[in-house]
DNA sequence: TTTATTAATGTAGATTTTACACTTACATAA
DNA sequence: TTATGTAAGTGTAAAATCTACATTAATAAA
């Protein structure tokens, strides 16, 4: 019988982490230097294997957490990578998942303790395996997220400048956008509030602050719709 | 050591083909009749294990072939799904495929003595496992596929009228469009050739047949954009 | 009080999208 | 041969959206 359990082969199943942050600086990746081998010393994705009584979400929040020290991250399943050589050791299936975080919400000691480090995307070390593909498609699918469902949630303070969302847009993209057009349309979204307060650092002027609809935002979420950047 | 490959656990890799078919009825969806246990008898989307020296997409066209004596249809990796109990025999995940075929260019007797079987979307039968979320995310992702890229190109015969290319659409977007927009909107994007033969089938005055431009098509499918329909 | 710096703001023209109805070609039936 | 019925084919005007673009405003520091 073809389709029998007993005889079908059995594989190591992985889980990969792409952690995009961003702060004043840009948009980054998450790195960690392998500490065992093959390609120890080598930057790699936050990677692990999936145990046998644990769900794919799951195993990517733990390993994440192992290796990082992160918590609470919500990340989004990608890609499964199959290659057949594509880790030497062993035949081992990758399954991608991906976020994107406020790098400074983050314990960037505890992360360094860990080995981990962030680099500027453009900066990113060779990786080891298929990772350098991973991160590729990683981008691709944050570039396509970032036209249907608003994002910045998740990667900026609380409270935020208009532009430091630009920068943020403009980072993820990585295009200039049209200042008052991006502005204009952000707008017509309604998930900002504009608070009073001004945030003094960046100009004499000063600028104000916003922060996210929550409500809305969710709304937003629920019916997909096109922003069109 | 916790990533030590030795002590990592292997489970048994699936995969599942969510496989659409178009044809004069309508959008439909290929399932096959189980003919092992557990749930025999029941209906389910056609499945099978990963081999250890075997990459996902080749399983999932090696399977679908299994199943269904099918060839050479270009399948796309859709999720893997992980729950625990997912398959009540034994811890599996499952990847899911989908692709789009033209039901008249396959063999139909073929596939039914495989017991396979097309079901229009909204008549298909409860299936087995998480094979109805499969399917529903399968649909949502082919109605995105929608909007990002031409299709129809697997879809229809070689020479197909207008109104089977709205037809189409409409079947996929379970939505009605309107004619003339959904016209001049197909012809803008210039990836069909207008035949001077017409299909006398239906109507009296007849209608002109098309053809699609691959070289057009495949231009059009590099660079991304968005058809709005 | 002058200067330098970034924030904030509006509009006109171009493009795209939408809604909408009549005429044409032909086969069939009278 | 003529009349009739059926689906095919076609255009436009109004609305909405997108794009490009430059000046004034607020404030701290000199």
């Amino acid at each position: 019988m073809l389709n029998s359990y007993s005889s079908a082969d059995k594989v190591l199943l992985a889980v990969d982490c792409i952690i995009f942050g961003f702060d004043h600086q840009g948009l980054k990746i998450l790195l960690i230097q392998r500490d065992f081998e093959p390609e120890k010393g080598k930057w790699s994705l936050i990677g692990g294997f999936l145990k046998r009584d644990e769900v794919l979400d799951n195993a990517a929040i733990r390993i994440l957490n192992t290796y990082t020290g992160l918590n609470d991250i919500y990340m989004e399943q990608l890609y499964a990578y199959s290659e057949i050589d594509r880790d030497p050791v062993e035949r081992t299936i990758s399954v991608s998942y991906y976020a994107l975080i406020n790098i400074e919400n983050h314990n960037t000691e505890l992360i360094k303790n860990y080995h981990a480090e962030w680099f500027p995307i453009a900066e990113a070390p060779n990786l080891i395996f298929d990772h350098n593909e991973m991160v590729k498609n990683a981008i691709r699918r944050l570039r396509y997220r970032t036209s249907i469902k608003p994002i910045g949630f998740e990667l900026l303070p609380e409270k935020f400048t208009m532009r430091q969302l630009l920068e943020l847009y403009e980072a993820i993209l990585s295009k200039e956008l049209d200042k008052r057009n991006f502005i204009s349309k952000i707008n017509s979204l309604e998930i900002l509030n504009k608070l009073d307060e001004k945030d003094m650092q960046s100009s004499r002027k000063g600028s104000y602050l916003y922060t996210f609809n929550k409500e809305k935002y969710e709304e937003k979420l629920l019916n997909d719709f096109v922003l069109n950047l």
